[in-house]
DNA sequence: ACACTATTTAGCAAAATAGCTAAATTATCA
DNA sequence: TGATAATTTAGCTATTTTGCTAAATAGTGT
């Protein structure tokens, strides 16, 4: 799937997007994360693995537990980039350019 | 559902951001948008509802047929305003305050 | 090795989504 | 009014999504 694809299916979901919003204040393990939401341990994993998959967020283990933090150029950059798109005159600021293809 | 959801589930599908995207340029009937797409005309009319129900397009009806076009400052709006909630530092620009309930 | 904690993976059921064709609707024109 | 054109609505099917519980995996401490 395209990135600006998947990037947009992860943003669909408003528990996924709720938890970029908890992420935004800093990094939390998966049980901190699940602890803020009323569903099960493995629904909240299955939404973090599809904000990974769109890159919305990256993962490290620390010890026991997985961390996971916001990746804020991602979230800015794919939907700054299809906002831009659409309504040019709208938007925008000055956005880091992407590098391509690293 | 909440305006926020809507919004962005109709962003979830590629064949709608291409439409919206298809607006930009300026107002097309539901027939001529039908014709730059490969799938039925039917399938057009239930997303264009969709992107109706979500205000990022408006419609009126033309003699004939009806015209879509661009809600350029939902688009701008909502996805902006989540933007800026997520990612502030990386946004940004100053947009039009939404007006309160209206 | 064993127990314990944190998290993910598997497998299932219910609901939502997107496509299709056929039928209904709305407007125009003779 | 009757025919034609443009579009939507209805009804169906296949696929995807989201939630759950149970089981597997990975790391820590004894």
């Amino acid at each position: 799937m395209k990135s600006v694809s998947r990037v947009f299916k992860a943003l669909a979901d408003p528990t996924r997007r709720q938890i970029l919003q908890e992420l935004k204040e800093g990094e939390l393990s998966a049980g901190e994360i699940t602890a803020k939401f009323p569903i099960s341990g493995p629904s909240i994993s299955r939404h973090l693995s599809i904000l990974k998959g769109a890159d919305l967020v990256a993962e490290r283990r620390e010890g026991n537990r997985i961390v996971y933090q916001l990746e804020p150029e991602q979230v800015a950059g794919v939907v700054g980039d299809f906002l831009s798109a659409v309504c040019p005159t709208q938007v925008l600021r000055s956005r880091k350019r992407k590098r391509s293809k690293r």
